[in-house]
DNA sequence: TTGCAAAGCGGAGGGTGCCTCCGTATAGTA
DNA sequence: TACTATACGGAGGCACCCTCCGCTTTGCAA
């Protein structure tokens, strides 16, 4: 019941993987300004690549989203964690979701990255959906227990309010307005309003 | 000072007129099943129409969405109007969301052509983005009048919740999601939450 | 060092969609 | 019926998507 071969392969290419830095430093670059639509030939050329070699390494769009901003994703799990020991659980959440919001107002690919993670179907993003969700997760519960905050409310929910909010982050008076919707949010989710 | 030379202009013809409502009827279609990104030279064969003909007709994307979906705009802030008469100020709020929600449920292009609207930007859209406006305004400042929410809420939020909780109308239980964030949102704007 | 094959490169190519332009067809009018 | 304003339609130029495969580079072993 041999696992692998495990035929002591070779060592990894020095150009393959310095073109994946050029290619991700690329795609920062070209996704945070121009969104997520941005060309991905574009990519490769501002990383001096072939089109191909971009396929090559990141194989579908997703993957590329994925690949970049994934630190992202995960600083902001982080943040939930952290949030629950130094925050109470109403201002934890507030907190939470401004610093969502704010990460996404810097970076416009991020929209798009947040809201695939957000989607549970792509298995490419299991992994930040998870740790988003965990994170979603266990802020609401905290809260919960507390008895501060209504308790039909979803981690789903949650994230999907945060992707929804961050729509259009180019508007005039896009910051404050969805800080404003985001306490609104926060306060409707305290307990005793209905 | 004439106007116009006023030349008699003969009547428009026919094959326009017919063209035109293939046209929109196509696109009712298609923008409905595959969303804002959806083929306009799909739109066209489905209407069996060549391109230009579409293109003359509606010189943009966004004309044509202004054109399919200016019917659902005007409901929607026709209802606004109505709530007002027929229901509580917090309670016509809600149900006005609530119809919203329930609208881009069944049109996926309407997403789109609710962002444009709710984006003051477009000159094309002026009319649509000036009658929802108008509706947000008058269902929020009822409500403040009746002192019953806050007062810092501007009808640009409204519309930008609005929008951004009908994001990806697609995932499985989305309209019981959005309902409960609807109702978090309403009793978020309540007074004395904060 | 040298030779070799695995691993990686890159861009041509076929497909789709966007939008413009203009020769051709046709509906209204005289 | 003839004439012309009006409208039609699709070819054409561009950009992008993604795949495929001949060529290059790299790591490794002799």
């Amino acid at each position: 019941m041999e696992q692998k071969p495990a035929k002591a392969s070779r060592k990894p290419r020095a150009d393959s993987a310095r073109n994946r830095e050029l290619l991700l430093q690329a795609a920062r670059e070209v996704f945070s300004a121009g969104g997520p639509g941005a060309s991905l030939e574009g990519v490769a050329r501002k990383a001096g690549v072939g089109i191909g070699t971009l396929y090559r390494h990141f194989p579908t769009r997703d993957a590329l989203f994925e690949a970049v901003y994934r630190g992202d994703i995960d600083r902001l799990a982080d943040l939930a964690e952290q949030l629950s020991k130094e925050a109470g659980p109403v201002e934890a959440l507030r907190l939470w979701l401004r610093e969502g919001v704010e990460v996404v107002a810097t970076k416009k690919g991020m929209m798009a990255t947040l809201a695939l993670a957000t989607d549970g179907k792509q298995d490419l993003f299991a992994y930040s959906h998870q740790r988003l969700t965990a994170a979603a997760t266990a802020l609401l519960s905290r809260a919960v227990e507390a008895g501060e905050i209504r308790d039909d409310i979803t981690p789903e929910d949650l994230l999907r309010a945060l992707v929804g909010l961050c729509h259009a982050p180019d508007r005039p008076g896009w910051r404050t307005s969805v800080a404003r919707l985001v306490d609104v949010l926060v306060d409707g989710l305290k307990r005793g309003n209905g």
